[in-house]
DNA sequence: TTAAGTGCAAAGGCTTTGCAGCATA
DNA sequence: TATGCTGCAAAGCCTTTGCACTTAA
């Protein structure tokens, strides 16, 4: 079966089960980030059997192949989303809980910047701005 | 008593007790950032009645009041240290779990592009670097 | 066919909370 | 003295895991 051999995880040796198929789904059509209870409750309504154990082990998986990022913004905001080739990082609003995407070339920099003086070899950088967004700041 | 009423905690109408005083203590000496159970755990060598969720409420309180930071490099390392007048942020060696104190005059540079870009006002920048770190980037 | 995934329920780790007793100011 | 803190134990929350059954390839 073409599709499925062209699939994501087939590729990487993995069974496309319809659980995970529907769970990326799910992901992909989200607008915005979900994390692994709002996926749960969405995954339910296609499937009523659709277990939490199974939305986690697959967001690891997903999580292990690269096919999703894990974005943690705080002990209680922890979402997922399906990784796009453009790189970009988040603005969370402390006060409507809105999440804003945000890039910038200085990251980039700044993360040149660190590794050279502090001799370290970055993989990954955990970065988020709070604070208020455009409506609320207004208040 | 001079001393109590100059505390960080009396200026802001908190009883300072003993389990308060020991558990800034051990903040302040600390050469490394903490984590709760690393700081009850340092904590009972010194007072073999203090409770866990001693330990918890008092981080809380002194992170409310601004006493300490809470860092959260992870879902298991969420660790906490007395607030300094210098602004800084972590490196983690995710290969020795080594934590590094970095700065960079780009993160300034990078919040303000970034609220004038997006229209946002940011409070607070939540960033970290995941790596190796000196010794282990070798192998 | 068979290795791997699933659902269920139980357990894990970290953190919070209710309550009675105790200490600070 | 009165408010508020503490210790203890229990409960909460999110996440992981053991086991028997089911399924993808």
């Amino acid at each position: 079966m073409r599709i499925k051999r062209n699939h994501p995880l087939a590729i990487k040796d993995h069974p496309v089960t319809a659980q995970r198929q529907l769970l990326l789904d799910i992901l992909r059509e989200a607008s915005s980030h979900l994390d692994a209870k709002a996926l749960y409750q969405r995954a339910l309504e296609r499937d009523r059997h659709i277990s939490l154990a199974t939305v986690y082990r697959n967001l690891r998986l997903f999580k292990e192949l690269g096919l999703v990022d894990e974005i943690r913004l705080d002990e209680i905001h922890c979402c997922y989303e399906i990784k796009r080739s453009t790189e970009h990082y988040h603005l969370l609003c402390t006060s409507c809980g809105n999440v804003i995407e945000f890039k910038s070339s200085l990251i980039a920099k700044l993360v040149a910047e660190v590794e050279h003086n502090y001799d370290f070899k970055a993989n990954r950088a955990v970065l988020h701005l709070e604070g208020y967004c455009q409506k609320c700041k207004k208040r």
